[in-house]
DNA sequence: AAGTTTATTCATTTTTTATTGAATAAATCG
DNA sequence: CGATTTATTCAATAAAAAATGAATAAACTT
């Protein structure tokens, strides 16, 4: 579908942004529709109804709550019970920490964990009496070496997130 | 396509290995293909031509041409020429750094670097006589943050794939 | 309680992505 | 050189993922 429908109902900005967060969402293979769901929040400053989000950008309700859900799971927006209104709203989170530290917490963490059990598995396989086992024994150790890095960098990388000034190379301070 | 005819030719530990770089290549949404092949070079001591490795793991000829070249561009897969053959062999690369070097460098930077460009048509995008200017030059303002952090986060990894020993900062306890 | 609005599910359809394999090109050999 | 093997392309097909929207459930109102 194109997104003409929808744009008439976005100004500038959101049509720019949201375009930007779908070519990052192609980059990470996240759905498109995450992608604009995210973007319009991101850009619209009051929080919005499952049926504010559907209409301007021109997707289905359940397409809209699927998309909500997600980057709701994630801790990318937030619901938000608005006096008076009946109909839950969303808005955008945009901490850097928050958004690293959800993305790693349920698309990567744990996939790194189970991997620790199927390594397990793996030396299991391994016929001892087979002339190919000592080969076989140097490349689990190289799995499990890339597990060891794997589970050790994250930390890293939810770390530098969080910190707005982590330590590295000198650059220019903003202004 | 079941793994059953391809299995008769993978011993047990070959079979589990390729299973655990699929399930990897899954989450990572690389084609299924190319985890097959690495796993199946990575668990093999000689190197194997096209035709050996379509034939072990029961895929077409062009699934493998295109998930070999996959691999090389990455730098997990280099050609041999062995003396008196014709057919070009491959095996697997496995150091961690060259492996986490190509990924970078082939599947994110690209993006990374294209983003700096499109920020640029991001600002053009604000109407300054909106009321909603200011707002969305804060917003503008929370992208360009992120792009910054990924611009520096990406050689932090680079540098922690390349060292085997590296530095866990310490980090004091987030408040 | 019934009536109404809002939230959620999920079987189907659409769209996207990966795979296939026959056709073509390039390389090597006698 | 022509014959043969090997490498590469790419249009067609299959498989997987995402989107749809009508149906159902849950929540709220009077």
């Amino acid at each position: 579908m194109s997104d003409s429908e929808a744009g008439v109902k976005l100004n500038p900005f959101q049509v720019e942004t949201i375009a930007l967060f779908v070519r990052a969402a192609t980059v990470l293979r996240l759905p498109r529709s995450v992608a604009q769901i995210y973007g319009l929040l991101f850009t619209t400053s009051d929080p919005l109804s499952l049926d504010d989000i559907g209409d301007r950008l021109g997707i289905s309700r359940g397409s809209t709550f699927d998309g909500i859900r997600w980057l709701r799971d994630l801790g990318a927006v937030e619901g938000v019970t608005l006096p008076g209104v009946r109909k839950e709203h969303f808005r955008a989170e945009f901490r850097l920490r928050t958004l690293a530290t959800g993305f790693l917490r349920n698309q990567i963490q744990p996939h790194v964990h189970n991997g620790a059990a199927h390594i397990r598995q793996l030396r299991e396989s391994i016929d001892a009496s087979s002339p190919d086992a000592a080969f076989q024994k140097d490349r689990l150790k190289q799995i499990a070496g890339w597990q060891k890095f794997f589970s050790r960098v994250l930390p890293v990388i939810k770390a530098l997130a969080t910190k707005p000034h982590f330590p590295l190379p000198k650059h220019p301070s903003r202004s």
